[in-house]
DNA sequence: AATTAGGCCAACCGCGTTGTG
DNA sequence: CCACAACGCGGTTGGCCTAAT
């Protein structure tokens, strides 16, 4: 536990960082300092710029800079009436994933666009209509990935079963044994795909309901790496949906 | 001529993700 | 595995400029 003058001084640390770093507009000195540094270093090591090209800047602000305005491949100039349909339509895609949206157009960066799209139509766009709102491409976005994600698990173990099958066909075993001392938690529905149909896309359902608790599981099963159970919540939940 | 409103854009901030020791 | 630093992304802010009143 940190004593109350500890705490202070500790305050007036920061204070002092703050102050350190300049902030604001960038002057054309510092601009120079910046593209003399990239020549040298190259991208990245942004917090090293302060100490090595001598910019009273913080890496963040630096790196910023270079990005959005230094970079010598920036597209300079107005939106073009083709770009601006390919935002629009990249939007309607992936709603406000800037980055992902500037990477389909070379030379504009994510800041340019998002600048752009605010002011030319967020307004006009406005709706009262749930379909229309971000939160709702968003989870369109999240609900396609998952499908797709999912669809390609799916497909690969349909491919590792057809391996097995050919491998175990061969040997005279029986795949249900095999299956059954594997391991892994599938759905007994699976068990009967016909290895050589094509597994199709299945539509999305109007109903949003059965897919809430599903975000959640999602996330938890990305993140806890817990690929077995995430497959088996698949096979249980879709094939009982869709198939 | 002065004021106001709105467009535009650079830059900052907060937060999540990724990398590293 | 954990803590910390660095990085990247999306949202927001603030200042400049211009057209309208």
């Amino acid at each position: 536990m940190a004593s109350l003058g500890e705490r202070e001084r500790e305050r007036e640390r920061e204070r002092e960082m703050e102050e350190e770093w300049r902030k604001g507009p960038w002057t054309a000195e510092e601009d120079r300092l910046l593209v003399e540094y990239v020549k040298l270093h190259g991208e990245g090591k942004w917090n090293a710029v302060a100490r090595l090209a001598g910019l009273k800047r913080n890496g963040k602000s630096c790196r910023l800079r270079w990005v959005n305005y230094l970079r010598p491949d920036l597209k300079r100039g107005r939106i073009t009436p083709n770009e601006e349909s390919i935002i629009l339509e990249l939007h309607a895609r992936w709603g406000n994933r800037w980055s992902t949206i500037a990477r389909s157009l070379p030379g504009r960066t994510d800041n340019e666009i998002k600048n752009y799209w605010r002011t030319h139509f967020k307004k006009k766009g406005k709706s009262s209509c749930y379909q229309n709102s971000e939160k709702w491409r968003t989870r369109l976005l999240k609900r396609q990935q998952y499908f797709q994600q999912h669809q390609q698990r799916y497909q690969d173990e349909i491919d590792m079963k057809k391996v097995m099958k050919s491998f175990f066909v061969e040997n005279d075993t029986k795949l249900s044994t095999v299956v059954e001392s594997s391991h892994e938690v599938v759905h007994p529905n699976t068990l009967i795909v016909d290895v050589d149909q094509e597994v199709p896309m299945p539509e999305a359902p109007n109903d949003l309901s059965i897919w809430d608790g599903l975000w959640n599981m999602d996330d938890l099963a990305l993140h806890g790496n817990n690929n077995n159970m995430n497959l088996s919540i698949y096979h249980h939940t879709f094939a009982s949906h869709f198939y």
